[in-house]
DNA sequence: CTATCATTTTGATTGACGTCGAAGTAAGGA
DNA sequence: TCCTTACTTCGACGTCAATCAAAATGATAG
């Protein structure tokens, strides 16, 4: 595939996408498609020294544990996120080239993905 | 919120969301969180003319008209795409706005959503 | 007005997903 | 060794979503 196409529109709309791509992406999608994902893909991304203990995520919504831990999971599936244990505790990190993959699709070419009014 | 921050995150990695923008964007997420869907947007929008015709459509996929006709109207009512009726035929177009409104969320700000290599 | 084509709506089925409680694993402390 | 805290896995339940067949709507042609 070359880039070097008209910067008018985002890659999704720069050509059909092949089955195995819509496929693939939308693995990546249906990960984050979800309110609570979401928020908690936000809430380790934006946290100071970049490691988010799980003790510090289960307070923050109305879910039991096992939800949450359910949740992480699926992002950790899905490359957004990795995790280590350091003794008693359980610590996520963002992993950010995953996230600009969602970011390549949908932002026009040479655009700072400008944000709009609503946003 | 001011886009003053430093240039190093995507939105989504530069403060928690707040619950009501996460159930906002999980909306708009779902309905893009599906491999027909998202084949479907890129066909739409890589259309020269900028209009595609369902009937352009339903030949593509392995799907009933009724299950293109599903997609498409759950794509037209997250707002990524509208639609109008001509003659016998209804035509439907991309609004790059909302495809836009995503790919800030997981953009850099200041990078042109640069392209991973596996991608 | 009837027939036909294009598209959407309706109803039903099937499978996937979010959530919880309970049980399991891992680490540290008494 | 036993208990407590932190987190994950398992099993089950209710809800939502993708799909199809059948019926409904809209528009044109004869």
């Amino acid at each position: 595939m070359d880039t070097s196409t008209v910067g008018c529109c985002a890659p999704i709309a720069q050509g059909p996408l092949s089955e195995t791509d819509a496929a693939d992406l939308a693995i990546l999608l249906k990960a984050v498609a979800d309110p609570v994902r979401l928020r908690l893909l936000s809430l380790i991304g934006s946290h100071p020294g970049g490691e988010v203990c799980v003790c510090d995520l289960t307070g923050v919504f109305d879910l039991t544990a096992p939800t949450i831990s359910h949740h992480l999971k699926v992002l950790r599936t899905a490359g957004f996120i990795d995790s280590q244990r350091r003794g008693t505790w359980v610590y996520y990190w963002i992993i950010p080239e995953t996230v600009s993959r969602l970011g390549a699709l949908f932002s026009p070419l040479g655009e700072p993905a400008a944000e709009p009014a609503s946003a």
